[in-house]
DNA sequence: CTGAAAGCGCTTACAG
DNA sequence: CTGAAAGCGCTTACAG
């Protein structure tokens, strides 16, 4: 089939290549007959508008890049689907990347989102590539960070309160009598990591636990070092009486390997972690959570983007900071403190 | 910062316009000495090439358009993510559309689609839209749909057998001494949901087991409808011993509505699913699956994808149909038979 | 090895 | 209400 474009459909209808734009577009005065004369040569002809030249001309691509670290991450993608919607209703269409939290194909990427000529960058960063990030802000498309810091740039903000839910995390195990605790973290490369790390290591000085620093343990996100960590925990000869994850995929590694161990959450080893409530739904016992507030975040994200997509004047870096809730579950036990 | 086209670099490395397009294509004969140049200028400028004229030019988009039902359903997004890998090893990048399961917004993806004049597109179609999707084809864009047939049009096919992995299913339950087998079934309006229901009709008709209609249940491919279902056949007079769900996101109605009514997995009631295998990982008791090759359908699309992205001549549609394989894990019980 | 020129498919003032 | 024409930023033969 032979490609067809604006061209063939004003001869074929009879009338100017400018008339036939003004159709498709919806705009300018056509008139009555001359529209459902052309109407009738789109369908006859099957034609469709090509977006390459509409956008080259009208330097407005109508498209949204979303670039995350993981596309099968449920959280991410609960995220991303609220994005989509967004993107959607607005009239602008999704393009997905993914870079695995490797800098080299975020910036793989980026240079991608730039020759697409996208109206705007939702990402997830890996905290690296603030050059290129500032680049991109500089030619005037809006970058939405959604749940770390991009390093020496700033751009509109919007994630949970990280320092925060890590520190009230290890004051609740503390509260519940726990004095031995294992913290799982992902490592300190990027804030998110940083600061998780860094509100758990303050509440267990502040609250004058035992700081042993064979129970803090970094695992660089991944569930495979979680596993092991978690493992190594365990094995100890002083094993700690409950473990703080600092994140989902991490998680699925620390559950196994208590499980593998033979031991029962909460009365064997207590679990709390930070994380996404719908994930763990299913899980038993049910987990308790530093619940993520994906829906905040996902609408927070959409109103910003709706604001920056439609905005006639810039305006300044929004950085919209939640706090995340605890949700007890029954993995965590309360411990009676010998004194 | 002004927009910086192919023309300012030209100008600035006092080079014609012609030859910078040589430098970024990496094609065609550049002096050393003009690389250089024309490179630095490149550099300084932070120029990056515009996609839309170059495919406007080129008429090759270097995209391919992935449009599923689900951006948040787990086992989708796997299957997206090894196509975004071979989508990228093959120099394209993806966009990702999402449709829902309703053809309306199906046909508005594939319209968009159609307008960014992508290399090809991978779907996971409602089964609807054949007309459209036969446009698309003609259009000369290859399709590959995965996990569901397209009504009305042969395009390539990739998905697991799923009539055999239901009759099988069903076959285990027998096996297991199971009489009385209550089938949550997505619906029968697309191939997967008539193949996965009529295999499990089939088997229990030959079976010669218990054909109590009230034991069928359509709930929609739908979590909550899943969970309602359940609810009525655990409720019922004479419950099932065992529960088939034809489907992942049923699956978690279903397990709902048994922990709700206080029953025990397997001991109280069998639970088997059609399901991959990751996403159950962490459950307990282990579930019993009809595993879907998520790796193998990954890989065989990526295949797929890469010949005809790289085909010089069109081949006939290839249909592959992998068989599931049963996976049996902890939740479901052998029932002795009373004669 | 380099440049000038045509043209990809569209939109947008502008003239009528 | 309609059409002719310029031009968006590129690539690609072609000539030199």
């Amino acid at each position: 089939m032979k490609k067809v474009t604006i061209k063939d459909v004003a001869k074929d209808a009879g009338v100017s290549v400018g008339t036939v734009s003004k159709v498709i577009n919806n705009k300018g005065y056509v008139g009555k007959e001359t529209l459902v004369k052309v109407m009738a040569s789109i369908d006859r002809l099957g034609y469709s508008v090509n977006a390459n030249a509409r956008s080259l001309k009208s330097s407005k691509s109508n498209k949204v890049a979303v670039l995350i670290s993981d596309i099968s991450n449920f959280y991410l993608m609960s995220i991303a689907k609220e994005m989509e919607k967004t993107i959607r209703a607005l009239g602008y269409h999704m393009i997905l990347l993914s870079h695995n939290d490797d800098e080299q194909l975020e910036l793989a990427s980026l240079q991608i989102i730039l020759e697409q000529q996208v109206d705007a960058l939702v990402i997830i960063p890996t905290g690296g590539n603030g050059e290129m990030i500032g680049l991109i802000k500089r030619k005037g498309i809006p970058v939405i960070s959604i749940d770390r810091k991009v390093d020496d740039v700033v751009t509109d903000l919007i994630m949970d309160d990280h320092y925060y839910g890590s520190f009230e995390t290890i004051k609740y195990l503390h509260l519940l009598g726990h004095r031995r605790i294992g913290v799982i973290y992902g490592h300190r490369q990027n804030s998110i990591g940083r600061e998780r790390y860094q509100g758990a290591i303050d509440a267990i000085k502040q609250l004058n636990m035992d700081e042993d620093s064979t129970l803090i343990k970094e695992a660089n996100f991944k569930e495979e070092q979680a596993y092991r960590s978690t493992m190594e925990l365990l094995l100890s000869p002083k094993p700690p009486t409950a473990i703080y994850s600092c994140n989902n995929t991490m998680t699925k590694g620390v559950l196994k390997a208590v499980r593998e161990q033979g031991l029962r959450v909460a009365k064997d080893v207590s679990i709390i972690a930070f994380g996404d409530k719908a994930q763990w739904e299913l899980i038993t016992p049910a987990l308790s959570l530093m619940a993520q507030p994906v829906k905040r975040i996902g609408i927070e994200a959409s109103i910003l983007l709706k604001n920056r997509l439609e905005a006639h004047e810039e305006f300044a870096e929004k950085q919209i900071i939640i706090k995340p809730e605890l949700v007890p579950g029954n993995s965590c036990q309360t411990i009676t403190i010998r004194s």
